[in-house]
DNA sequence: ATCATTATTGATACCATATATCAGTTAAAC
DNA sequence: GTTTAACTGATATATGGTATCAATAATGAT
């Protein structure tokens, strides 16, 4: 499965800026293990859309608690993204420094990014419709995608 | 727990209108048996944001793969909607025949609903700018509502 | 370098949410 | 009423993930 990062900001076209996931944990007081390494490794190669058990495939060595481990103390550092298919099951990905969201092909599940002004201008806009406190938002888009489309489905 | 719908709507402040569970069932061919009726009964006594669970749990008597099924018809026929809680759990909800999106109470679990044109303003102009063909989307706000906010968090 | 301390690992058990099987039951159609 | 197809629910299985805990590895003094 590829991923292919797209940026369909109508603001800034410029590339995405990863965050390095080792320095995020160090910062944190993680150690950075040899299995963290291999974790670390491991996402960097599968990019954009891998789930836990891609990476225990890839990481045979390494123990599904240390994978799974690895994965929260990356999302709580806001190093990956959590996404959600339309059927409940999560995908995960390298996140970028700046807010965003997703695209999903809901036929070969590739991950696109996206950065949208007008949509940011929406949320903030309905945040302060909202009386209460908004802690947090999840916003993702299914699609086909172009590949998909074309070849047809299968 | 209790719940309570609200509508934020820019647009609109008409109740909102909610499908009629058997009727749906019924016009895709699926038999109104007593198992089911039993099932909607509980969905339309525990409103806004049940689970699986909760449902079970009134239900002592009816399978839990019929509980499970019948959700499941009911998500396909577009009289459920499927709400995903920060931490990836998941809850359901009985549909208003409008589009619409939720506010989730992240302490106490309360769900409520939203329809804001700004929003979906912003939807079909994003639309526009992916080229892929979109098929769905998600969002999802969450909140500290009101009564937790003030009672404290306990 | 050595040791003491502490974090981390990974095998295993377990949990939550949900689906697959399938023999038995119910409801519909004839 | 009989036939037929849908449905049920006990049980097994799947999936994604956490809890436990003895063994190990990294750290930070000495
Ligand atoms: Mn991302
Ligand atoms: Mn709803
Ligand atoms: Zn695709
Ligand atoms: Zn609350």
């Amino acid at each position: 499965m590829v991923s292919i990062m797209i940026d369909y900001s109508m603001t800034s076209q410029q590339p995405a800026v990863r965050p390095n996931l080792a320095a995020a944990l160090e910062d944190r007081g993680f150690r950075i293990t040899r299995p963290r390494q291999r974790v670390i490794g491991a996402i960097e190669e599968q990019g954009e859309g891998f789930t836990a058990e891609s990476l225990c495939d890839a990481l045979q060595d390494v123990g599904r608690a240390t994978v799974y481990r690895t994965i929260r103390h990356l999302l709580e550092v806001g190093s990956l993204c959590k996404l959600i298919m339309p059927d409940g099951t999560p995908k995960y990905s390298l996140a970028r420094v700046e807010h965003h969201h997703h695209t999903m092909c809901i036929n070969c599940g590739t991950v696109s990014e996206f950065r949208d002004s007008t949509i940011e201008r929406a949320l903030r806009s309905i945040e302060r419709e909202i009386p209460d406190e908004i802690v947090g938002h999840r916003m993702e888009f299914y699609v086909v995608c172009a590949a998909c489309s074309t070849h047809g489905s299968r």
